[in-house]
RNA sequence: GGGAGCAUAGCUCAGCUGGUUCAGAGCACCUGCCUUACAAGCAGGGGGUCAUAGGUUCGAAUCCUAUUGCUCCCACCA
């Protein structure tokens, strides 16, 4: 058979997702076996795929893979969210490139453009994941706009209004001024920013006397109804009662006591913008005080921004400070650096706003959800996020879920002429509850005006693993009583609140039970230098290129090899190419098995002792590896696998079973051979699902619609310790032989003879030590043997006759070098075994083990001081 | 301002409740090899005062305290 030398994944990746494609090898449906469930966290529809999807999907692969191998109905749920914002963001730029203004289109017009948009290049993002081998049920792909799922959040939202965990009311948002929208607390990000402290004149009313406030945003004094100090600041109290003129705005406003403000920060004297700032909004609240707002929503000045109407806020900051100072009414300027809130999405400085939003009373849903996380019924892994989620839980405040938008499920509230609100599924519903409360006369069905907002994305979201299975609609369906409560979750800590809890409420509240039992926190992928991933930075490879060059299977391998949970990932892409050489290497094993002639012959005794050895290190590995899953521990299990791979079975394995050229190998050890291989490609099947199904395939026959990816992963077995401690002590022989001709130069091909002073006790692994090292005898001796360069394997002297001159000098340095540093080794020993608190304090064994350090080291001391005396003749 | 976490080889990390799996792994590095599976490779090798300073202990990378440096989360004093 023609096995091309080097491993091609351009040949076989896409060949084998077609495959299993069509075996329909991803899909699942209830029976009888254990669920193993994991719901994708949807990307944006609109998303591309970049390197944070990518370790997030393969790790979320490698577990559904391993699971299905392991017999259970494994079911990953793919799909993607509507990212409201972010897409109506785009539609909109789309739209305002063609030269149409959303203002100009009606609602209706705008979502038939958006549903538009969204079918010509919404989804990108999944067909990219069948790239990466992703093992999806495609057949499940949900959208969390798709009539199901937007049914099921109305459900929801009526279900929680009616409950009356949902309200109306007007409060102070964060807005952003670019997607005129409010957002949640949770989508401002505040960033650092260098700016200035602008201390401005206030005069006291009808005196030439005046007080000096600091403030970051001098423009807001047009929104100033009053200006606070502390009760007990002896420089302000002669102002009590007394009024002064906000600088030229003109306005007389009151100075007010109160104690919120802080006598040490600038001044002592804080102006109050109730309109503007939830501090300053909660005073006015107070103290009963206007307030005044200046703003449009778009971030312009309104009709009470006087001569700067029309401007945009950060142009009108620059104009006043130029007016106040140009009336003398500037004291003086700082530099600054204080955090000022962005958008997560549209990155527009926030403004505070006061407005009629939806809000959800969170108080009693996080009591709840904390429970579950507290007393491990989902665990976290890595644990530590435990503490950031118990935090947020503990001081949770309710949650703003309106969004003045119209891509997104739009809030079924409708409006009465008698300006009462009825809240329903339908119009038609809704029309009929008006009736019955208010009267059938209350208006006609068309007179009901339906509140004009969506809901905040993640209020979709948050019902994700129970909306893809409909249990929202259907509680009692067959699926979701089947694969509810998902299984493992894997995901950014970066969404814990934003999404992690509030499904943990929505599992809760609507099922009764916690969404998913596991909870595994990916890192951030960042670049070698510790930077984040960020198109402006333009440090962020692009995946599908990455997969063109290294294969899928080697950027997965590259992904996982240095990606512990919780940890941050510094990408490199040397480690996909540690991947890419980790499958040639694989691949290059399957060549060498594959090209042997087999020959029905006894089995030599060697092979046996291979066979027997690799099996009982595979058992032991293989309760390595599965402890490693149990503790979501991925990198080191692959790492496990890897070794076992390239150093266990390639290096070792191979090389004492490997014929001599062209020489037949017997058939019992080539039928063992190709089941062990098999098992390590099951093995490593979850990391590397194309190069081990090709392999898998080449390795035997296999009939139509097979696949290694309903092969049966091997369990771990008991395995012969004692066995393996002895193997490894032969490699120690031969790791020492083959240090001996590195160190003289010694040709490979040149035939030794070994001579060990010891007893033949154990003759176990002679030939393997023959064989890999090109040996003519092993022999037992009692003397010492003349003429030979020696070394050592414990405290057994090892031999090895040469025939040219032996360099007396330099054999002699390195015996007493070595005899050098184990006396001191064992004066170390010594010192401790003196100590009498150690023998009596220590546990028995520590003793013991000290005891047989002492014994081995006088024997290793005797035997080099004979060496050395002979040498020296 | 509050909280959490981290600091071990050049890099990325493992080292569980103090003592032979205690100083480890992979990569990188050095030396020698194109040895009929593989140079995307083989064989061998070097490399760490476990951040710093104290303390507890017979014994500390491991426990305690302080210091320094880094990261993240929350709050948002204008």
């Amino acid at each position: 058979m023609e096995i091309a030398p080097k491993y091609d994944p351009s040949i076989t990746e896409d060949k084998w997702y077609e495959q299993w494609v069509k075996s329909n090898l991803f899909a699942s449906t209830p029976d009888n076996r254990e669920p193993y469930t994991i719901v994708i966290p949807p990307p944006n529809v609109t998303g591309v795929l970049h390197m944070g999807h990518m370790l997030n999907n393969t790790i979320q692969d490698i577990l559904v893979r391993r699971a299905r191998m392991q017999g259970k109905n494994a079911c990953w749920v793919p799909g993607t969210d509507h990212a409201s914002i972010a897409t109506e963001a785009k539609v909109v730029a789309k739209l305002k490139a063609e030269g149409i203004d959303k203002r100009d289109l009606s609602r209706d017009e705008f979502m038939k453009h958006a549903w538009e948009w969204k079918e010509k290049h919404g989804g990108i993002i999944l067909e990219q994941l069948k790239k990466l081998g992703a093992s999806c049920d495609w057949n499940r792909t949900r959208f969390t706009m798709e009539p199901a799922l937007y049914e099921s959040v109305i459900k929801v939202f009526v279900d929680l209004y009616n409950k009356g965990l949902i309200y109306r009311g007007v409060r102070m948002v964060n807005w952003d001024p670019v997607a005129l929208t409010a957002v949640s607390d949770e989508e401002v990000i505040y960033k650092e920013s260098k700016s200035k402290l602008y201390y401005l004149r206030y005069f006291i009313e009808g005196t030439n006397e005046y007080l000096t406030v600091a403030t970051t945003r001098p423009e807001t004094i047009l929104g100033d109804t009053a200006v606070c100090v502390h009760p007990d600041d002896e420089r302000y109290l002669h102002l009590k009662g007394k009024r002064v003129i906000v600088p030229s705005v003109g306005r007389s406003v009151p100075v007010i006591m109160d104690e919120y403000v802080d006598r040490e920060f600038g001044t002592g004297c804080l102006k109050i913008t109730p309109a503007h700032d939830i501090n300053d909004y909660n005073i006015g609240l107070k103290h009963k005080l206007d307030s005044i707002d200046i703003f449009n929503d778009n971030g312009t000045l309104n009709d009470n921004g006087m001569q700067y109407k029309g401007m945009d806020r950060f142009a009108v900051r620059k104009q006043i400070v130029k007016d106040l100072e140009a009336a003398g009414l500037i004291e003086k300027i700082e530099d600054y650096t204080n955090k000022v809130g962005h958008s997560e999405r549209t990155d527009s400085v926030i403004e505070p706003k006061l407005s009629a939003q939806w809000f959800l009373k969170m108080e009693d849903l996080a009591k709840k959800a904390l429970e579950v996380v507290e007393n491990d019924t989902i665990q976290f892994h890595p644990a530590k996020f435990k503490n950031t989620y118990r935090h947020w839980m503990e001081n949770i405040k309710d949650w703003c879920i309106s969004r003045q938008l119209w891509w997104g499920q739009r809030i079924p509230a409708y409006y009465l002429p008698n300006k009462e609100v009825v809240v329903a599924e339908t119009r038609e519903e809704a029309y009929r509850i008006a009736q019955e409360r208010y009267g059938n006369d209350i208006c006609t069905i068309d007179q009901m005006m339906q509140d004009e907002d969506v809901l905040d994305t993640w209020f979709s979201s948050w019902l994700w693993p129970i909306s893809v299975f409909d249990g929202i609609r259907n509680p009692d369906n067959e699926d979701v009583k089947y694969y509810y409560p998902t299984s493992d979750l894997i995901t950014g800590p970066d969404i814990i609140f934003f999404w992690v809890a509030r499904m943990v409420m929505a599992g809760e509240e609507y099922r009764n039970e916690v969404p998913f039992k596991n909870v595994y926190f990916t890192g951030i992928v960042r670049d070698k230098l510790g930077r984040k991933m960020s198109k402006s930075l333009g440090n962020s490879p692009d995946p599908i290129e990455l997969m063109n060059k290294y294969g899928a299977d080697g950027v997965r391998v590259g992904m996982l090899l240095t990606a512990p949970a919780g940890n941050d990932l510094p990408f490199d892409e040397a480690l996909c190419e540690q991947g890419r050489n980790f499958s040639n290497k694989i691949w290059n094993a399957l060549r060498l098995v594959k090209g042997w002639e087999i020959k029905d012959m006894e089995q030599p005794q060697i092979n046996k002792m291979a066979i027997n050895w690799f099996e009982n290190h595979l058992a032991a590995t293989l309760a390595e590896i599965e402890d490693c899953f149990n503790k979501y521990r991925l990198s080191e299990a692959l790492m496990a696998t890897y070794k076992l791979v390239w150093d266990d079975f390639c290096s070792w394995y191979l090389e004492i079973v490997k014929p001599a050229y062209q020489q037949p190998l017997d058939k019992a050890t080539y039928e063992a051979t190709i089941g062990i291989f098999e098992k390590l490609m099951c093995m490593l099947h979850p990391f590397m699902p194309f190069i081990t199904e090709e392999i898998w395939h080449t390795l035997r026959e296999r009939n139509e619609g097979e696949s290694i990816m309903v092969a049966t992963m091997p369990k771990s077995a008991g395995y012969d310790a004692e066995l393996l401690k002895r193997f490894a002590t032969a490699k120690e022989t031969i790791i020492g032989l083959r240090g001996l001709r590195n160190s003289k130069g010694m040709s490979p091909k040149e035939v030794l003879e070994l001579y060990i002073k010891k007893t033949a006790d154990d003759t176990t692994f002679d030939d393997m030590i023959a064989k890999l090292c090109n040996l003519s005898k092993i022999e037992y001796v009692a003397e010492k043997v003349e003429n030979a360069l020696s070394f050592m394997v414990g405290t057994v002297e090892c031999y090895v006759p040469f025939s040219q001159n032996i360099d007396k000098d330099a054999e002699l340095k390195k015996l007493e070098d070595e005899l050098a540093y184990t006396q001191g080794f064992l004066q170390s020993v010594l010192k401790k075994l003196s100590n009498e608190r150690f023998v009596n304090g220590a546990p028995e064994k520590v003793v013991a083990v000290e005891r047989q350090k002492q014994a081995d080291a006088e024997q290793k001391i005797k035997a080099l001081e004979e060496q050395i005396k002979t040498l020296k003749g």
